[in-house]
DNA sequence: TTGTATGCGTTATCAA
DNA sequence: TTGATAACGCATACAA
């Protein structure tokens, strides 16, 4: 296969590369007839610009990134369905980037791609209780970025959150219309972002119902699934909680691997709401009660919104926060007795 | 901000630009130190070089894409998170796309990243029965390509699959053993790849327990959850299955929003094996049989594949195939009554 | 070890 | 409407 370029077309259509070249331009002057007869050629040789060479002329890449901590979750699953449908019907393509709640890997990459790889980046943030000043070298003019689910504060960019602490409040207080006395806090991170939000939602609502705070019941666990159904095991045979609040879905599975084993059943002996994005929730056993973000919705707006700013529309100077509400759907995991 | 390139930075240095190019590069003749000099007043700029122009230099774009049919499913999404993995191992990026099922977006997205974009692609295609031709224009050696579950088999390339025809032969013989003598056949396309592989298991099981076919037993499913379940209820309401082996994971979810509406009960009524990747198949209500194939793994091997070929160490010449097992996994949707 | 010169494939500017 | 030519930012062959 010989190397197909403007200049070996220009020569065999008897064109100048310009000329070649504007064919693929969509607005360019250029006769609709050479341009067809280009683009024939063209095609029996399956020929296409070559993109690297394009971008260097001062274009765009065309693509976008998001950037998640993690993969195995489906809610993070659901925001790149959401981004995909986006950037697709706008011509974009999608670059993943997963890192692994490590932030030098998070670091490293946005560094790495802001020169040029992607015209802009949508990114659920890691390191916020370190150091991330990194993004004060990034400019955001260039690479313009929103945020999604969880952000750092202290950057002054656009962000599509949800309504976490209202949430988490209302989740509370739905266990404790239950019938709960004594709920627990399942968390990866009480001190992180998103983890923070909903603790205080949790605490508020048992504030108002006048339940005493027990840092017992407010469980760290990790992010893998053995260590934490020994945890959440631990809590269930010490502890004895009679209800738990699982602020990501992860730690609703292991939960019920909990319940199972101990012979512990849910709702009766133990109450659970999570945060989880499981489209089956109403199909385990017993049906999950959770609190659904919407996901791809979150996905889509990301992308819509980091797209006007791609195009030039956004107030760079001015970052919004949007904010989506999640909603409660009750099941029987939450039933009163 | 004003613009740094190598020039600025050779400049301010005192130094020529190829100096400073080749602090960029891995093995290089520089002195260690000036290298150490130009890293660290790039540092402070935090500088990067333009990936695009050194793209077009001829390097590699260290990108791989990946192209599913579809995102909404954990298969694929699984595979991802593998791919993912080796490709960050290797210092590779991941862009995805996703065709919808569509032969004309497969088509199109190959094309137009031909020219350079990605250094390799892994694809699971989606226009098996149609015109597929437009593969014999792209240059795999200057792009390699695997495919990975869903292929073409006309087209000499590598591929990463699992043994379908086995284990729907075992998931089917299991539903006959459990009992089931009318065995439903779920599938979005018979004809298609995955689905014709594992309807022709489905078959010679039948076959070998003397179980006559019945076309009213082979089931035409879509990619809608509305249309499924009412194909699903009437199959059940007219046809009387005593067992259904669901080829995709959506079919089986399906079935069980059917039973739990038509008040059918698994195992008792009705027994249902699946083709399925979800990982929490033991929380369900009741816990879903399985056939799961071991799609990290996949996502691994494929992306490791790739890699040899990318890095030409591959014999484009005679492409192999490499076959994972997928495993039954017996749970409570098939027990025996 | 460093510098000089050239080219990668395109697009933009200017002139024809 | 088309053609000639100069960038774009970098990496390499070659010379020093």
């Amino acid at each position: 296969m010989t190397k197909v370029d403007i200049i070996s077309i220009a020569k065999a259509l008897n064109l100048s590369k310009s000329t070649v070249s504007r064919a693929f331009q969509d607005n360019s002057d250029i006769n609709p007839q050479t341009k067809e007869r280009i683009l024939n050629y063209a095609r029996t040789l399956n020929y296409r610009p070559n993109h690297y060479a394009s971008q260097m002329r001062g274009q765009r890449s065309n693509t976008i990134a998001v950037v998640v901590p993690e993969l195995a979750n489906n809610f993070f699953t659901q925001i790149i369905q959401g981004v995909e449908v986006v950037a697709k019907a706008n011509g974009y393509h999608v670059l993943i980037f997963v890192t692994d709640d490590d932030l030098n890997k998070e670091k490293e990459f946005v560094t790495s791609i802001s020169n040029g790889k992607v015209d802009g980046v949508l990114m659920s943030v890691t390191g916020e209780g370190q150091d991330h000043s990194y993004l004060a070298g990034i400019d955001f003019k260039k690479m313009p970025m929103v945020f999604f689910d969880r952000v750092y504060d202290d950057i002054p960019l656009s962000r599509i959150v949800t309504n976490d602490y209202q949430s988490s409040f209302l989740a509370t207080e739905h266990l404790i219309q239950m019938g709960c006395v004594k709920i627990a806090y399942l968390v990866v991170n009480k001190e992180e972002s998103i983890g923070k939000t909903r603790y205080l939602g949790y605490r508020d609502a048992l504030l108002k119902y006048d339940i005493a705070l027990d840092d017992k019941l407010v469980v760290n666990c990790t992010n893998s699934y053995e260590d934490n159904e020994v945890i959440i095991s631990d809590l269930i045979k010490h502890i004895h909680p009679d209800g738990i609040f699982a602020s990501v879905e992860r730690l609703a599975f292991s939960t019920y691997y909990a319940c199972n084993r101990l012979g512990v059943s849910i709702p009766q002996d133990l109450k659970v709401v999570a945060f989880s994005s499981l489209q089956i929730a109403s199909l385990l056993s017993p049906p999950l009660t959770t609190i659904v973000q919407p996901a791809e919705e979150m996905g889509r707006e990301a992308a819509s919104l980091l797209l006007t700013y791609m195009e030039g529309n956004g107030l760079y100077n001015a970052p919004q926060e949007v904010v989506l509400n999640s909603s409660l759907v009750a099941r029987v995991s939450s039933l009163k007795s």
